[in-house]
DNA sequence: ACATGTGAACAAATTCACAGCT
DNA sequence: AGCTGTGAATTTGTTCACATGT
Protein backbone atom coordinates (compact mmCIF):
# COMPACT_ATOMS: atom_id res chain seq x y z
CA UNK A 1 0.00 0.00 0.00
CA UNK A 2 2.24 2.70 1.25
CA UNK A 3 3.75 4.35 -2.13
CA UNK A 4 6.50 5.95 -0.01
CA UNK A 5 9.87 5.16 -1.18
CA UNK A 6 13.30 7.00 -1.36
CA UNK A 7 16.24 5.58 -2.83
CA UNK A 8 17.53 5.54 0.76
CA UNK A 9 17.24 1.94 1.91
CA UNK A 10 17.26 2.99 5.75
CA UNK A 11 20.54 3.43 7.05
CA UNK A 12 20.82 1.92 10.19
CA UNK A 13 18.82 -1.15 12.23
CA UNK A 14 16.18 1.19 11.17
CA UNK A 15 14.19 -1.08 9.75
CA UNK A 16 11.11 -1.65 11.18
CA UNK A 17 9.02 -4.53 9.79
CA UNK A 18 5.98 -2.77 8.10
CA UNK A 19 3.45 -5.34 9.38
CA UNK A 20 5.22 -4.22 12.72
CA UNK A 21 4.44 -0.68 12.49
CA UNK A 22 0.48 -0.98 11.39
CA UNK A 23 0.30 -3.22 14.68
CA UNK A 24 2.26 -0.54 16.64
CA UNK A 25 -1.21 1.76 17.26
CA UNK A 26 -3.04 -1.40 18.09
CA UNK A 27 -0.27 -1.98 21.24
CA UNK A 28 -0.29 2.01 22.10
CA UNK A 29 -4.28 1.77 22.32
CA UNK A 30 -3.79 -1.20 24.41
CA UNK A 31 -1.55 0.04 26.37
CA UNK A 32 -2.75 3.69 27.19
CA UNK A 33 -5.80 1.84 28.73
CA UNK A 34 -3.62 0.03 31.18
CA UNK A 35 -1.73 3.19 32.22
CA UNK A 36 -4.99 5.16 32.59
CA UNK A 37 -6.25 1.88 34.90
CA UNK A 38 -2.78 2.38 36.84
CA UNK A 39 -1.94 -0.72 35.68
CA UNK A 40 2.05 -0.65 36.07
CA UNK A 41 3.62 -4.06 33.98
CA UNK A 42 1.90 -6.31 31.57
CA UNK A 43 3.06 -9.39 30.14
CA UNK A 44 3.49 -10.19 26.51
CA UNK A 45 0.60 -12.67 27.05
CA UNK A 46 -1.73 -10.07 28.53
CA UNK A 47 -1.04 -6.86 26.10
CA UNK A 48 -1.26 -9.57 23.15
CA UNK A 49 -4.82 -10.97 24.04
CA UNK A 50 -5.68 -6.74 24.95
CA UNK A 51 -4.43 -6.11 21.29
CA UNK A 52 -5.94 -9.03 19.79
CA UNK A 53 -2.65 -10.96 18.42
CA UNK A 54 -0.55 -13.56 19.68
CA UNK A 55 2.33 -13.13 21.89
CA UNK A 56 5.01 -14.46 20.24
CA UNK A 57 4.08 -11.64 17.27
CA UNK A 58 3.98 -8.90 20.07
CA UNK A 59 7.47 -9.72 21.31
CA UNK A 60 8.88 -10.00 17.85
CA UNK A 61 7.22 -6.67 17.23
CA UNK A 62 8.62 -5.10 20.26
CA UNK A 63 12.20 -6.88 19.55
CA UNK A 64 12.46 -4.51 16.55
CA UNK A 65 12.01 -1.74 18.83
CA UNK A 66 14.73 -2.36 21.31
CA UNK A 67 14.85 -4.73 24.61
CA UNK A 68 12.44 -2.72 26.82
CA UNK A 69 11.16 -5.86 28.94
CA UNK A 70 11.94 -7.41 31.69
CA UNK A 71 12.68 -11.06 31.86
CA UNK A 72 10.63 -12.63 34.60
CA UNK A 73 8.57 -10.01 34.75
CA UNK A 74 7.01 -7.94 31.60
CA UNK A 75 6.85 -4.60 30.29
CA UNK A 76 6.44 -1.66 32.08
CA UNK A 77 2.95 0.39 30.81
CA UNK A 78 3.84 4.02 31.13
CA UNK A 79 7.96 2.98 29.31
CA UNK A 80 6.46 1.63 26.67
CA UNK A 81 4.10 3.70 25.93
CA UNK A 82 6.40 6.24 25.89
CA UNK A 83 8.42 4.33 23.35
CA UNK A 84 5.93 3.24 20.91
CA UNK A 85 4.93 7.08 20.75
CA UNK A 86 8.47 8.28 19.85
CA UNK A 87 8.68 5.78 17.52
CA UNK A 88 5.68 6.48 15.54
CA UNK A 89 6.06 9.93 15.92
CA UNK A 90 3.72 11.00 18.32
CA UNK A 91 5.59 12.75 20.75
CA UNK A 92 5.60 15.46 18.12
CA UNK A 93 2.39 17.21 17.12
CA UNK A 94 1.13 16.80 13.69
CA UNK A 95 -0.98 19.48 12.36
CA UNK A 96 -3.81 17.52 9.74
CA UNK A 97 -6.43 19.11 7.70
CA UNK A 98 -9.30 17.98 6.63
CA UNK A 99 -10.29 18.19 2.44
CA UNK A 100 -13.97 17.60 2.13
CA UNK A 101 -16.78 18.50 4.77
CA UNK A 102 -19.27 16.70 4.22
CA UNK A 103 -21.10 13.95 6.15
CA UNK A 104 -17.88 12.18 6.65
CA UNK A 105 -15.47 14.91 6.81
CA UNK A 106 -18.09 16.39 9.14
CA UNK A 107 -17.73 12.83 11.02
CA UNK A 108 -13.54 13.14 11.04
CA UNK A 109 -13.76 15.96 12.40
CA UNK A 110 -15.98 15.80 14.96
CA UNK A 111 -13.59 12.63 15.79
CA UNK A 112 -12.29 12.53 19.46
CA UNK A 113 -9.66 10.21 19.08
CA UNK A 114 -8.35 12.69 16.64
CA UNK A 115 -6.67 15.19 19.11
CA UNK A 116 -6.12 12.82 21.46
CA UNK A 117 -2.94 11.29 20.66
CA UNK A 118 -0.63 13.35 18.34
CA UNK A 119 -2.80 15.05 16.05
CA UNK A 120 -4.38 18.17 15.71
CA UNK A 121 -7.19 19.57 12.88
CA UNK A 122 -5.45 22.61 11.58
CA UNK A 123 -8.05 23.25 8.91
CA UNK A 124 -10.92 22.17 7.31
CA UNK A 125 -11.58 22.61 4.06
CA UNK A 126 -14.21 22.83 1.44
CA UNK A 127 -15.18 23.55 -2.21
CA UNK A 128 -18.70 24.91 -1.02
CA UNK A 129 -18.99 28.93 -0.79
CA UNK A 130 -21.97 28.44 0.91
CA UNK A 131 -19.84 26.46 4.01
CA UNK A 132 -17.52 29.04 4.22
CA UNK A 133 -16.78 30.79 7.74
CA UNK A 134 -19.81 27.88 9.33
CA UNK A 135 -17.86 25.91 12.28
CA UNK A 136 -17.85 22.24 11.92
CA UNK A 137 -16.38 21.01 15.33
CA UNK A 138 -15.83 24.19 16.59
CA UNK A 139 -12.88 24.61 13.16
CA UNK A 140 -14.45 27.74 10.65
CA UNK A 141 -14.63 25.65 7.29
CA UNK A 142 -12.36 27.40 4.43
CA UNK A 143 -12.45 27.34 0.73
CA UNK A 144 -10.66 25.54 -1.45
CA UNK A 145 -8.79 28.59 -3.00
CA UNK A 146 -6.89 28.60 -0.18
CA UNK A 147 -6.04 25.84 0.55
CA UNK A 148 -2.11 26.03 -0.27
CA UNK A 149 -2.05 29.10 1.98
CA UNK A 150 -3.37 26.70 4.93
CA UNK A 151 -1.41 23.97 4.51
CA UNK A 152 2.24 26.54 4.04
CA UNK A 153 1.16 28.46 7.09
CA UNK A 154 0.36 25.98 9.54
CA UNK A 155 2.93 23.61 8.16
CA UNK A 156 0.98 20.47 7.48
CA UNK A 157 1.97 17.19 6.23
CA UNK A 158 -0.59 15.37 6.57
CA UNK A 159 -3.55 15.75 4.92
CA UNK A 160 -7.11 13.78 5.10
CA UNK A 161 -9.36 13.80 2.01
CA UNK A 162 -12.82 12.90 2.07
CA UNK A 163 -13.97 14.40 -1.04
CA UNK A 164 -16.34 12.45 -3.72
CA UNK A 165 -14.31 10.52 -5.89
CA UNK A 166 -14.48 12.64 -9.16
CA UNK A 167 -12.53 15.95 -6.77
CA UNK A 168 -9.90 13.48 -4.89
CA UNK A 169 -7.17 12.95 -7.76
CA UNK A 170 -7.05 17.23 -8.17
CA UNK A 171 -7.11 17.82 -4.41
CA UNK A 172 -4.59 15.76 -4.02
CA UNK A 173 -2.27 17.12 -6.45
CA UNK A 174 -2.68 20.35 -4.90
CA UNK A 175 -2.12 18.84 -1.63
CA UNK A 176 0.99 17.68 -2.83
CA UNK A 177 2.40 20.88 -4.33
CA UNK A 178 1.57 22.75 -0.92
CA UNK A 179 3.91 20.16 0.54
CA UNK A 180 1.81 17.40 2.09
CA UNK A 181 3.93 14.11 1.56
CA UNK A 182 0.93 11.60 3.51
CA UNK A 183 -2.34 11.43 2.37
CA UNK A 184 -5.35 9.79 4.23
CA UNK A 185 -7.80 9.05 1.21
CA UNK A 186 -11.18 8.21 2.08
CA UNK A 187 -12.27 8.59 -1.61
CA UNK A 188 -13.23 5.58 -3.01
CA UNK A 189 -10.01 6.23 -5.93
CA UNK A 190 -6.60 5.21 -6.40
CA UNK A 191 -5.01 8.34 -6.11
CA UNK A 192 -2.24 8.68 -8.36
CA UNK A 193 0.98 10.30 -6.62
CA UNK A 194 4.42 10.96 -7.19
CA UNK A 195 7.12 8.61 -4.95
CA UNK A 196 8.04 10.01 -1.77
CA UNK A 197 4.64 10.47 -0.72
CA UNK A 198 2.34 8.13 1.27
CA UNK A 199 -1.38 6.88 0.99
CA UNK A 200 -3.35 5.16 2.55
CA UNK A 201 -6.71 4.49 1.76
CA UNK A 202 -9.99 3.75 3.80
CA UNK A 203 -12.61 2.41 1.85
CA UNK A 204 -16.32 1.21 3.16
CA UNK A 205 -16.95 -0.57 -0.05
CA UNK A 206 -13.79 -2.56 -0.48
CA UNK A 207 -14.46 -3.45 2.96
CA UNK A 208 -17.79 -4.86 2.89
CA UNK A 209 -16.41 -6.48 -0.30
CA UNK A 210 -13.75 -8.47 1.53
CA UNK A 211 -16.78 -9.47 4.15
CA UNK A 212 -18.92 -10.76 1.36
CA UNK A 213 -16.18 -13.00 -0.22
CA UNK A 214 -15.94 -14.44 3.10
CA UNK A 215 -19.28 -14.58 4.01
CA UNK A 216 -19.94 -16.28 0.67
CA UNK A 217 -17.80 -19.11 1.29
CA UNK A 218 -19.44 -20.12 4.71
CA UNK A 219 -22.32 -20.07 3.20
CA UNK A 220 -21.21 -22.33 0.53
CA UNK A 221 -19.86 -25.01 3.22
CA UNK A 222 -22.57 -25.52 5.24
CA UNK A 223 -24.29 -27.56 2.49
CA UNK A 224 -22.15 -28.93 0.15
CA UNK A 225 -24.54 -27.76 -2.42
CA UNK A 226 -24.00 -25.31 -3.67
CA UNK A 227 -27.61 -24.34 -4.89
CA UNK A 228 -28.74 -20.95 -3.33
CA UNK A 229 -31.94 -18.11 -3.89
CA UNK A 230 -34.52 -19.57 -1.22
CA UNK A 231 -35.45 -16.56 -1.94
CA UNK A 232 -37.77 -16.40 1.80
CA UNK A 233 -36.27 -13.83 4.01
CA UNK A 234 -36.44 -15.62 7.71
CA UNK A 235 -32.89 -16.87 7.84
CA UNK A 236 -32.97 -17.97 11.34
CA UNK A 237 -29.93 -16.88 13.76
CA UNK A 238 -28.07 -19.34 11.30
CA UNK A 239 -26.13 -18.39 8.00
CA UNK A 240 -28.67 -15.45 6.76
CA UNK A 241 -29.38 -16.38 2.87
CA UNK A 242 -29.36 -13.19 1.06
CA UNK A 243 -31.14 -12.83 -1.83
CA UNK A 244 -30.36 -12.98 -5.65
CA UNK A 245 -29.15 -9.96 -7.96
CA UNK A 246 -26.81 -9.38 -10.69
CA UNK A 247 -26.39 -10.52 -14.32
CA UNK A 248 -25.41 -13.72 -15.63
CA UNK A 249 -21.88 -13.43 -17.56
CA UNK A 250 -21.99 -12.11 -21.11
CA UNK A 251 -21.86 -14.88 -24.01
CA UNK A 252 -18.53 -13.50 -25.87
CA UNK A 253 -18.07 -9.92 -26.83
CA UNK A 254 -20.90 -9.03 -24.34
CA UNK A 255 -23.82 -6.75 -24.83
CA UNK A 256 -22.97 -3.59 -22.56
CA UNK A 257 -25.80 -4.44 -19.67
CA UNK A 258 -25.90 -1.13 -17.85
CA UNK A 259 -27.25 -1.65 -14.36
CA UNK A 260 -29.74 1.80 -15.09
CA UNK A 261 -27.50 4.16 -12.58
CA UNK A 262 -25.33 7.11 -13.44
CA UNK A 263 -23.66 5.05 -10.74
CA UNK A 264 -20.47 3.09 -10.56
CA UNK A 265 -17.25 4.87 -8.89
CA UNK A 266 -18.45 8.19 -8.36
CA UNK A 267 -20.17 7.94 -5.13
CA UNK A 268 -18.67 9.13 -2.06
CA UNK A 269 -20.04 10.80 0.80
CA UNK A 270 -21.08 14.34 0.54
CA UNK A 271 -22.59 17.36 -0.94
CA UNK A 272 -21.80 19.00 -4.27
CA UNK B 1 1.59 -22.52 -3.14
CA UNK B 2 0.24 -23.46 0.29
CA UNK B 3 -0.50 -27.01 0.22
CA UNK B 4 1.50 -27.86 -2.88
CA UNK B 5 1.46 -31.53 -2.22
CA UNK B 6 -1.82 -32.52 -1.05
CA UNK B 7 -3.67 -32.30 -4.42
CA UNK B 8 -3.15 -30.60 -7.63
CA UNK B 9 -5.19 -27.01 -8.46
CA UNK B 10 -6.65 -28.75 -11.49
CA UNK B 11 -10.18 -26.58 -12.34
CA UNK B 12 -10.33 -24.62 -9.25
CA UNK B 13 -8.17 -24.40 -6.42
CA UNK B 14 -10.47 -23.07 -3.55
CA UNK B 15 -7.80 -21.18 -1.88
CA UNK B 16 -7.24 -17.52 -3.19
CA UNK B 17 -4.61 -15.99 -1.07
CA UNK B 18 -6.09 -13.75 1.20
CA UNK B 19 -3.89 -10.19 -0.27
CA UNK B 20 -5.37 -11.23 -3.85
CA UNK B 21 -9.20 -11.01 -1.89
CA UNK B 22 -8.23 -7.75 -1.20
CA UNK B 23 -7.29 -6.53 -4.00
CA UNK B 24 -10.37 -7.78 -6.09
CA UNK B 25 -12.52 -4.86 -5.08
CA UNK B 26 -9.91 -3.10 -6.42
CA UNK B 27 -9.87 -4.52 -9.61
CA UNK B 28 -13.68 -4.87 -10.07
CA UNK B 29 -13.64 -0.93 -9.44
CA UNK B 30 -11.14 -0.40 -12.79
CA UNK B 31 -13.01 -2.75 -14.89
CA UNK B 32 -16.53 -1.03 -13.71
CA UNK B 33 -15.03 2.17 -14.94
CA UNK B 34 -13.98 0.69 -17.92
CA UNK B 35 -17.04 -0.94 -18.83
CA UNK B 36 -19.20 2.28 -18.21
CA UNK B 37 -16.52 3.65 -20.98
CA UNK B 38 -17.72 0.85 -22.88
CA UNK B 39 -14.01 -0.10 -23.27
CA UNK B 40 -14.28 -4.05 -24.43
CA UNK B 41 -10.73 -5.22 -23.06
CA UNK B 42 -8.01 -4.55 -21.44
CA UNK B 43 -4.32 -5.56 -20.92
CA UNK B 44 -2.89 -6.57 -17.71
CA UNK B 45 -0.60 -3.39 -17.73
CA UNK B 46 -3.44 -1.10 -18.25
CA UNK B 47 -5.83 -2.55 -15.91
CA UNK B 48 -2.75 -2.53 -13.79
CA UNK B 49 -2.04 1.01 -13.74
CA UNK B 50 -5.44 1.84 -13.35
CA UNK B 51 -6.06 0.00 -10.00
CA UNK B 52 -2.31 1.52 -8.78
CA UNK B 53 -0.68 -2.11 -8.79
CA UNK B 54 2.12 -3.74 -11.22
CA UNK B 55 1.08 -6.21 -14.22
CA UNK B 56 2.84 -9.11 -12.60
CA UNK B 57 0.77 -8.89 -9.31
CA UNK B 58 -2.40 -8.70 -11.21
CA UNK B 59 -1.45 -11.48 -13.88
CA UNK B 60 -0.50 -13.72 -10.44
CA UNK B 61 -4.00 -12.89 -9.12
CA UNK B 62 -6.11 -13.52 -11.91
CA UNK B 63 -4.66 -16.44 -12.40
CA UNK B 64 -6.34 -17.93 -8.89
CA UNK B 65 -9.45 -17.36 -10.25
CA UNK B 66 -8.81 -19.20 -13.53
CA UNK B 67 -7.25 -18.34 -16.83
CA UNK B 68 -10.19 -16.20 -17.58
CA UNK B 69 -7.77 -13.61 -20.58
CA UNK B 70 -7.15 -14.08 -23.88
CA UNK B 71 -2.85 -14.42 -24.84
CA UNK B 72 -1.79 -11.32 -27.02
CA UNK B 73 -4.75 -10.03 -26.50
CA UNK B 74 -5.75 -9.20 -22.84
CA UNK B 75 -9.16 -9.46 -20.85
CA UNK B 76 -12.43 -8.80 -21.72
CA UNK B 77 -13.75 -6.18 -19.69
CA UNK B 78 -17.46 -7.80 -19.01
CA UNK B 79 -16.59 -11.01 -18.72
CA UNK B 80 -13.96 -10.24 -15.85
CA UNK B 81 -16.01 -8.10 -14.40
CA UNK B 82 -18.88 -10.88 -14.01
CA UNK B 83 -16.16 -13.42 -12.36
CA UNK B 84 -15.09 -11.53 -10.26
CA UNK B 85 -18.25 -10.07 -9.27
CA UNK B 86 -19.38 -14.06 -9.02
CA UNK B 87 -15.86 -14.74 -7.05
CA UNK B 88 -16.47 -11.92 -4.69
CA UNK B 89 -19.77 -13.04 -3.95
CA UNK B 90 -21.43 -9.85 -5.70
CA UNK B 91 -24.00 -11.96 -7.61
CA UNK B 92 -25.90 -11.72 -4.45
CA UNK B 93 -27.34 -8.88 -2.99
CA UNK B 94 -26.42 -9.04 1.08
CA UNK B 95 -28.42 -6.63 3.51
CA UNK B 96 -26.46 -4.75 5.73
CA UNK B 97 -27.08 -3.09 9.15
CA UNK B 98 -25.56 0.02 10.51
CA UNK B 99 -25.50 0.47 14.33
CA UNK B 100 -24.93 3.78 15.93
CA UNK B 101 -26.12 6.49 13.78
CA UNK B 102 -24.02 9.29 14.72
CA UNK B 103 -22.10 11.65 12.70
CA UNK B 104 -19.90 8.56 11.11
CA UNK B 105 -23.44 5.93 10.67
CA UNK B 106 -25.03 8.62 8.67
CA UNK B 107 -22.00 9.37 6.26
CA UNK B 108 -21.85 5.75 5.95
CA UNK B 109 -25.97 5.18 5.28
CA UNK B 110 -25.72 8.19 3.31
CA UNK B 111 -22.73 6.59 1.09
CA UNK B 112 -23.82 6.24 -2.35
CA UNK B 113 -21.06 3.61 -3.16
CA UNK B 114 -23.14 1.39 -0.47
CA UNK B 115 -26.09 0.09 -2.86
CA UNK B 116 -24.28 0.27 -5.88
CA UNK B 117 -22.57 -2.93 -5.64
CA UNK B 118 -24.17 -5.87 -4.12
CA UNK B 119 -25.01 -4.19 -0.83
CA UNK B 120 -28.27 -3.08 0.41
CA UNK B 121 -29.12 -0.78 3.65
CA UNK B 122 -31.38 -3.06 5.87
CA UNK B 123 -31.88 -0.82 8.67
CA UNK B 124 -30.03 1.57 10.86
CA UNK B 125 -29.90 1.17 14.67
CA UNK B 126 -29.44 3.58 17.66
CA UNK B 127 -29.97 3.40 21.21
CA UNK B 128 -30.62 6.74 21.14
CA UNK B 129 -34.51 7.00 21.70
CA UNK B 130 -35.00 10.66 20.10
CA UNK B 131 -33.71 9.24 16.85
CA UNK B 132 -36.14 6.21 16.58
CA UNK B 133 -38.18 6.48 13.90
CA UNK B 134 -36.18 9.90 12.40
CA UNK B 135 -35.54 8.83 8.91
CA UNK B 136 -31.51 9.10 7.74
CA UNK B 137 -31.03 8.77 4.16
CA UNK B 138 -34.23 8.11 3.52
CA UNK B 139 -34.08 5.13 5.89
CA UNK B 140 -36.19 5.29 9.79
CA UNK B 141 -33.99 4.63 12.37
CA UNK B 142 -35.14 1.94 14.77
CA UNK B 143 -34.35 1.36 18.99
CA UNK B 144 -31.69 -1.21 19.42
CA UNK B 145 -34.32 -3.15 21.41
CA UNK B 146 -35.02 -4.76 18.41
CA UNK B 147 -31.56 -5.47 17.44
CA UNK B 148 -32.45 -9.49 17.29
CA UNK B 149 -35.61 -8.95 15.65
CA UNK B 150 -34.23 -7.11 12.70
CA UNK B 151 -31.27 -8.94 11.80
CA UNK B 152 -33.70 -12.01 12.25
CA UNK B 153 -36.11 -10.48 9.67
CA UNK B 154 -34.83 -9.04 7.43
CA UNK B 155 -31.31 -12.38 7.08
CA UNK B 156 -29.03 -10.02 7.95
CA UNK B 157 -25.58 -11.29 7.94
CA UNK B 158 -23.19 -8.49 8.00
CA UNK B 159 -23.46 -6.10 10.46
CA UNK B 160 -21.35 -2.54 10.82
CA UNK B 161 -20.40 -0.99 13.76
CA UNK B 162 -20.32 2.95 13.55
CA UNK B 163 -20.66 3.07 18.01
CA UNK B 164 -18.80 4.64 20.46
CA UNK B 165 -16.11 2.47 21.72
CA UNK B 166 -17.61 1.66 24.86
CA UNK B 167 -20.43 0.02 23.40
CA UNK B 168 -19.29 -2.06 20.51
CA UNK B 169 -18.06 -4.63 21.93
CA UNK B 170 -21.69 -5.42 23.54
CA UNK B 171 -23.51 -4.28 20.04
CA UNK B 172 -21.06 -7.37 18.19
CA UNK B 173 -22.20 -9.74 21.07
CA UNK B 174 -25.75 -8.75 20.22
CA UNK B 175 -25.40 -8.66 16.69
CA UNK B 176 -23.16 -12.12 16.64
CA UNK B 177 -25.97 -13.98 19.03
CA UNK B 178 -28.63 -12.73 15.81
CA UNK B 179 -26.96 -14.40 13.28
CA UNK B 180 -24.38 -12.07 12.08
CA UNK B 181 -21.33 -13.46 11.18
CA UNK B 182 -19.12 -10.76 9.72
CA UNK B 183 -18.66 -7.52 10.91
CA UNK B 184 -16.81 -4.31 9.61
CA UNK B 185 -16.01 -2.16 13.13
CA UNK B 186 -15.55 1.95 12.99
CA UNK B 187 -15.19 1.54 16.33
CA UNK B 188 -11.60 2.42 18.18
CA UNK B 189 -11.78 -1.03 19.71
CA UNK B 190 -10.57 -4.34 19.50
CA UNK B 191 -13.89 -6.46 18.84
CA UNK B 192 -13.43 -10.11 20.89
CA UNK B 193 -15.56 -12.64 18.86
CA UNK B 194 -15.87 -16.24 18.67
CA UNK B 195 -14.09 -18.29 15.62
CA UNK B 196 -15.94 -18.26 12.28
CA UNK B 197 -17.57 -14.52 12.35
CA UNK B 198 -15.05 -12.27 10.09
CA UNK B 199 -14.12 -8.66 11.62
CA UNK B 200 -12.65 -6.12 9.72
CA UNK B 201 -12.23 -2.43 11.12
CA UNK B 202 -11.69 0.34 10.25
CA UNK B 203 -9.78 3.16 11.96
CA UNK B 204 -8.91 6.32 11.40
CA UNK B 205 -6.08 7.11 14.60
CA UNK B 206 -4.64 4.07 13.45
CA UNK B 207 -3.91 5.13 9.47
CA UNK B 208 -2.75 8.37 11.02
CA UNK B 209 -0.54 7.05 13.18
CA UNK B 210 0.74 4.63 10.66
CA UNK B 211 1.22 7.96 8.33
CA UNK B 212 3.14 9.89 10.97
CA UNK B 213 5.69 6.86 11.33
CA UNK B 214 6.58 7.36 7.78
CA UNK B 215 6.13 10.94 8.31
CA UNK B 216 8.50 11.17 10.94
CA UNK B 217 10.77 9.06 9.06
CA UNK B 218 10.97 11.16 6.44
CA UNK B 219 11.80 14.43 7.75
CA UNK B 220 14.66 12.58 9.72
CA UNK B 221 16.35 11.52 6.52
CA UNK B 222 16.45 15.17 4.06
CA UNK B 223 19.69 15.91 6.39
CA UNK B 224 21.12 13.10 8.44
CA UNK B 225 21.65 15.62 11.26
CA UNK B 226 17.97 16.42 12.70
CA UNK B 227 18.69 20.07 12.49
CA UNK B 228 15.95 22.38 10.39
CA UNK B 229 15.73 26.09 10.48
CA UNK B 230 17.26 26.29 6.83
CA UNK B 231 16.17 29.83 5.74
CA UNK B 232 12.60 30.33 4.97
CA UNK B 233 11.49 31.05 8.38
CA UNK B 234 7.87 31.13 7.05
CA UNK B 235 8.16 27.09 6.53
CA UNK B 236 8.22 26.72 2.92
CA UNK B 237 6.05 24.19 0.74
CA UNK B 238 9.07 21.85 1.51
CA UNK B 239 8.73 19.28 4.26
CA UNK B 240 6.98 20.97 7.09
CA UNK B 241 7.66 20.35 10.88
CA UNK B 242 5.23 19.83 13.21
CA UNK B 243 5.78 21.37 16.87
CA UNK B 244 6.83 19.15 19.53
CA UNK B 245 4.64 18.22 22.44
CA UNK B 246 3.62 15.40 24.61
CA UNK B 247 6.13 14.19 27.83
CA UNK B 248 9.94 12.71 28.27
CA UNK B 249 9.86 9.53 29.34
CA UNK B 250 8.62 8.16 32.46
CA UNK B 251 12.07 8.11 34.64
CA UNK B 252 11.91 4.67 36.03
CA UNK B 253 14.51 2.16 34.39
CA UNK B 254 15.50 3.83 31.54
CA UNK B 255 19.15 2.05 31.43
CA UNK B 256 18.71 -0.58 28.48
CA UNK B 257 18.61 2.32 25.92
CA UNK B 258 20.93 0.62 23.38
CA UNK B 259 19.97 2.09 19.88
CA UNK B 260 21.91 5.56 20.01
CA UNK B 261 18.53 7.55 19.27
CA UNK B 262 19.43 11.11 17.99
CA UNK B 263 15.87 10.87 17.35
CA UNK B 264 14.45 11.42 20.52
CA UNK B 265 13.02 15.17 20.06
CA UNK B 266 12.87 17.10 16.85
CA UNK B 267 13.29 21.09 16.92
CA UNK B 268 10.71 23.09 17.04
CA UNK B 269 9.44 25.39 14.45
CA UNK B 270 6.05 26.31 13.68
CA UNK B 271 3.47 26.73 16.19
CA UNK B 272 0.16 27.63 15.40
C1' DA C 1 10.18 -19.97 38.37
C1' DC C 2 9.04 -17.01 34.81
C1' DA C 3 8.71 -14.19 30.80
C1' DT C 4 11.58 -11.86 27.46
C1' DG C 5 14.27 -11.86 23.22
C1' DT C 6 15.70 -14.23 19.17
C1' DG C 7 17.67 -17.64 15.80
C1' DA C 8 15.70 -20.90 12.90
C1' DA C 9 11.81 -23.10 10.61
C1' DC C 10 7.91 -22.22 8.25
C1' DA C 11 4.38 -19.81 5.50
C1' DA C 12 2.63 -16.10 2.69
C1' DA C 13 3.21 -12.72 -0.70
C1' DT C 14 5.76 -10.55 -4.30
C1' DT C 15 8.63 -10.33 -8.23
C1' DC C 16 11.18 -12.34 -11.96
C1' DA C 17 11.51 -14.22 -16.34
C1' DC C 18 10.01 -16.91 -19.91
C1' DA C 19 7.29 -20.74 -22.04
C1' DG C 20 3.20 -21.06 -24.58
C1' DC C 21 -0.88 -19.55 -26.91
C1' DT C 22 -3.35 -16.20 -30.22
C1' DA D 1 4.61 -9.64 -32.31
C1' DG D 2 2.21 -9.38 -28.10
C1' DC D 3 0.30 -10.69 -23.78
C1' DT D 4 -1.17 -14.15 -20.63
C1' DG D 5 -0.19 -17.65 -17.21
C1' DT D 6 2.94 -19.71 -14.11
C1' DG D 7 7.03 -22.15 -12.16
C1' DA D 8 11.00 -20.55 -9.60
C1' DA D 9 13.48 -17.15 -6.94
C1' DT D 10 13.13 -13.73 -3.62
C1' DT D 11 11.34 -11.04 0.01
C1' DT D 12 8.40 -10.34 3.82
C1' DG D 13 5.87 -11.95 7.66
C1' DT D 14 4.64 -15.49 11.27
C1' DT D 15 5.36 -19.12 14.46
C1' DC D 16 8.21 -22.19 17.05
C1' DA D 17 11.01 -23.33 20.79
C1' DC D 18 14.48 -22.40 23.90
C1' DA D 19 18.59 -20.02 25.62
C1' DT D 20 19.04 -16.12 28.50
C1' DG D 21 18.58 -13.08 32.18
C1' DT D 22 16.08 -11.47 36.43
Amino acid sequence: MATGRTHRPATRSRGIPEATVARLPLYLRALTALSERSVPTVSSEELAAAAGVNSAKLRKDFSYLGSYGTRGVGYDVEYLVYQISRELGLTQDWPVVIVGIGNLGAALANYGGFASRGFRVAALIDADPAMAGKPVAGIPVQHTDDLEKIIEENGVSIGVIATPAGAAQQVSERLIAAGVTSILNFAPTVLQVPDGVDVRKVDLSIELQILAFHEQRKAGEETSAPAEGTGAAGAGGTGAAPAAAVEPPAGRAAAAARKGGPEGDVPAVMPA
